[in-house]
DNA sequence: CATGAATGAGGATTCATTCAT
DNA sequence: CATGAATGAATCCTCATTCAT
């Protein structure tokens, strides 16, 4: 509708996009409607989630994009500044994991939804820029050869899989799961 | 209600079951409708799901046994009589593997479904089976140390990966998924 | 449909009959769907009711029926012989209470099918012959001069009463309650 | 949800209400599906009657809390400022009697639902508060010794008894009604 | 912008009934 | 006669969305 996005909207629709990360981590994308989103937000009315938002494909796109954005600039944070590229894959994969451990509701809501995004770029962003991290070890003779972009899905697969895993069993260790998680990558990456 | 089901009934049951596949492979869960379903299935109405099956989340939870009982299956059939650790681990995957390729709605709808099944339990029997074989593998001596029961996350989880990833991108080369998985697992799981 | 019914249709039609006023009496009438009629018949189809039955309606006036028959069974045979009017009138309200005490789930029943029996007629024989009674007993001079058919709606009407209350709470003291009714009704009619 | 109903709410759920009494009163509770109560009631959609009420539940439990608190009102109204026992209680019996003829659907309505109604206390106290007249009467000694909540509990009996004669029998002579009901009231609660 | 009432399509499920075996 | 599978209309209810205020 409008190209530009005033202040106030802005915020109600960053107010109505966390609410929904809270429904989804806690009861799944099928029982995320607007009517408990506009509860938990505590908006008085659904229709003012129609108004901020174009549909619900347009809100559930919203929280990926959000969780995303949040989710990278986490990990860039935290590998920022390293350059030795196994250094960095290491720090990747702290980073992923400390993220699951402090935003776990981020974490769960995205991996549910990601069947459901409409605009799957969001998702490739990801594995692209873990894709040129592997290929830039390759190149500097660190890692062995093996396809990146394959490596890429693998690795954020793991990480997913970590994630689902930890809403079956909320018990998981995650610092042994790091340190298995980093050798695994690390065995399976390195020139030998 | 009834402890054993008449062979119509059984019949019947399996029908809508591979229409619910179908559907949800191609659809979603959320666009799983009883509606859609029974189009699916030729059925005259939707009054006939419920017929034969107690609701919704029971036709979804038949649906992830079916499932698993036919990977379970043809996994064991392609692992069958081999006994060396490496060479199971080795024929688990390529099993996997094709299975997605033979059965790419199976695997499609099971990745689609886990979360919403009622008896995790069937989810979990998998990981289990796998952290008995790489337990098995570390006391002949062959694997090296690692937590049995994460690394059988982790991999599943990049199996799992690899169906969504189908998903996304049908044009994936397999075969070199393939060599690219296996290699994987085994430079993260033999001992050096 | 046909005229005569066979001794093997009579006992069956009875079975069912039978299951009603027990399903009526604890669940109310409309829970009582064929489903679980049958359930509580022990029958393992509700097509064995349609075949039986004409309709639903068939079903709950065979109900109505039934239970007014035994009903006025108990009663007569509780007043038979009695002459004088007073003390039919007595016996009769004894036995009356005393069904309910022995046969509480055909009187709770009745009284909730009476609003949908299609076959008005029933009931109103029971109106009518407490009102024989009751002019009966202005005749012999006994009882003073009322509207004969009137009283007795409201006798019986106590009487519905009296089951619901029964229902509402079981530990009502029905001797109590015998004896309070059987005074209304002699200080109402008697002849001052 | 909310504690205090808007003014639209309040007027759309009288509607509602006042749908549902109407077609109870004309079919029966078994009939008065949302259906037929929103066509009844002239609105767009049965989603409408969900929206305001919580469940068919609460509606039927709304629709009785409505015709009790009309029927107490009016009764209340009816003998307010009574003092001597006896001319309260005939003019209970008067007022309650008024009250079928000029608002025979609520009247109707009424003894129809209160099986399903599930607040049951609603119904008891009417009990009581006739239970209290009676003991005043006692108390002050124009009437004679009996279980005033027994009592209670047979004269409404007779009020619910000749609604649903009323319903049998629409040209039932409610003048000759209102006499005999009080005369057996009277007759039968008197201190002789 | 926000509200909440209204909309109507679509959801799963239950129901009495029919019918082939 | 009995069975149980099938039918399809009808049930209540939820949903995202619209709109007047």
């Amino acid at each position: 509708m409008r190209a530009n996005k005033t202040p106030t909207e802005q915020v109600r629709r960053a107010q109505i996009v966390a609410a929904a990360i809270e429904v989804i981590a806690r009861d799944g994308v099928a029982q995320a409607s607007f009517k408990v989103i506009a509860e938990q937000a505590g908006l008085s009315s659904t229709g003012l989630i129609s108004y901020h938002f174009a549909g619900k494909q347009d809100l559930i796109d919203e929280v990926g994009r959000e969780i995303l954005a949040r989710f990278t600039e986490f990990v860039l944070d935290r590998t920022d500044g390293v350059e030795e590229p196994t250094a960095v894959l290491r720090g990747f994969i702290a980073a992923n994991v400390d993220f699951l451990r402090t935003h776990r509701n981020h974490a769960s809501t995205l991996v549910r939804i990601k069947n459901d995004l409409a605009t799957v770029d969001l998702a490739r962003s990801d594995q692209a820029a873990l894709a040129a991290v592997l290929r830039q070890g390759q190149n500097s003779g660190v890692l062995r050869a093996f396809d990146p972009h394959l490596m890429a899905v693998f690795v954020l697969s793991i990480r997913d899989g970590l994630i689902r895993q930890l809403d079956l069993d909320p018990e998981l260790d995650l610092d042994a799961a790091t340190r298995e998680f980093t050798t695994l990558v690390d065995l399976a990456t390195r020139r030998t």
